[in-house]
DNA sequence: TGTACATCAGTGAACGCGCGTTCACTGATGTAC
DNA sequence: TGTACATCAGTGAACGCGCGTTCACTGATGTAC
């Protein structure tokens, strides 16, 4: 709108609504996202989103994506190959520092999606479930089945739920951080731990 | 309504409003609940409940009270006094299986407040995060300071959602039983494994 | 036991709101010749 | 290089909707004497 003074065709209106939609949930407040409020943030007729989307829910999905994108890049960017139970334990750290500094983006990423069958958006969301089972299959090789990565990644992000809906203190942000390395560190450690258990057991108790 | 023969005082509808939400929340479909919607399901006028609630949010608030009620009875039921890892994996299950039976009323306890004050809402959040360190602590005192007891009700409530919003298939219920037990059992042999790593540092590596 | 009256717990119409979506339209762009 | 025209990407008015909340009201209940 500003950009190129007023053009009628706006150009890439298709990114600038994402980017819109990203800018009000950044803003906080509001966390119900509208197709109009983003309309309007974007400086533009309420109908034109439909030239880009058919509907607010293939907008949201978008948003989604955006999201998921970014996410993925924070935690390769604080580890891109993580390899001890330290590294893991750093990448959760940023996965609940994501969810505490974008609290509505990362609640439009995790809600359940109306259409469960936006394969765009549900494409997004498994490859962060691939990414999380690559990283901790790559870091812990036949940890205890395929139960760890699930675990873990059930655990950050039980922690970053609990945090942003208030029922875990977040007024101390390393004391969030120690909690979270302290809980992936521990869970961890205990694949290791009941391997040798079981071993025990299999050799008579 | 058809109780008493359609009296014009109603008896109990600040209770049968309550109810009315739970077996809107129970139908699934609508997540969201609205105050009219709960009226109507009482068979009472939209601007009955003002006379029981001050507004919405008070009313979804009680909503939430008695969905942690039930849930807390849940949890007792399974195991009122759990002492074993096992014990604690068994009330974790069905933890996560209240969220899968009921998620809309789930959904609404866990909800973010919008009145972040409302003090029966917090109370009753206070007794269950209480609640859920108690057992924890009687099982495992002094565990891992009590990073554990948080731990492992994030790793459980995590579970939960993911499963809740479809990142994680929650089409077998009896895998998904596995899964909850097996990452719970994990979390809890840590401890004992990092305390005795711990005290192996200490003692000189 | 009977009457007068205050209080309580409902009614129902109305308010203003923002929403998602549709529709006929129109201005800008790009292509064919 | 210039003109005719199809296509594209916006506009803006309008639709119907359900919502939370308010207000003056009225029927039922309970209390005082």
């Amino acid at each position: 709108m500003t950009r190129t003074g007023a053009a009628y065709h706006h150009g890439d209106l298709r990114a600038a609504l994402v980017r819109a939609a990203l800018e009000l949930l950044e803003e906080g407040g509001a966390s119900e996202l509208s197709l109009r409020g983003v309309a309007r943030r974007a400086g533009v007729a309420p109908s034109a989103p439909y030239r880009h989307y058919p509907d607010r829910d293939a907008l949201l999905a978008a948003v989604a994506v955006v999201g998921y994108r970014e996410l993925a890049e924070q935690l390769a960017a604080a580890n891109p190959s993580p390899s001890t139970p330290e590294d893991l334990a750093a990448v959760a750290v940023v996965y609940v520092q994501f969810a505490l500094e974008r609290p509505a983006l990362f609640r439009v990423m995790f809600a359940e999606p109306r259409d469960p069958d936006s394969s765009d958006r549900a494409s997004a969301t498994a490859a962060v479930s691939a990414y999380v089972d690559a990283i901790v299959e790559r870091a812990f090789p036949l940890g205890d089945k395929a139960a760890l990565p699930t675990a873990i990644w059930a655990l950050v992000h039980g922690l970053a739920f609990l945090h942003l809906d208030g029922r875990l203190d977040s007024s101390d942000l390393s004391a969030v951080s120690r909690r979270v390395r302290a809980s992936v560190l521990a869970l961890i450690a205990a694949s290791a731990s009941l391997a040798t258990e079981t071993e025990a057991e299999l050799a008579g108790r």
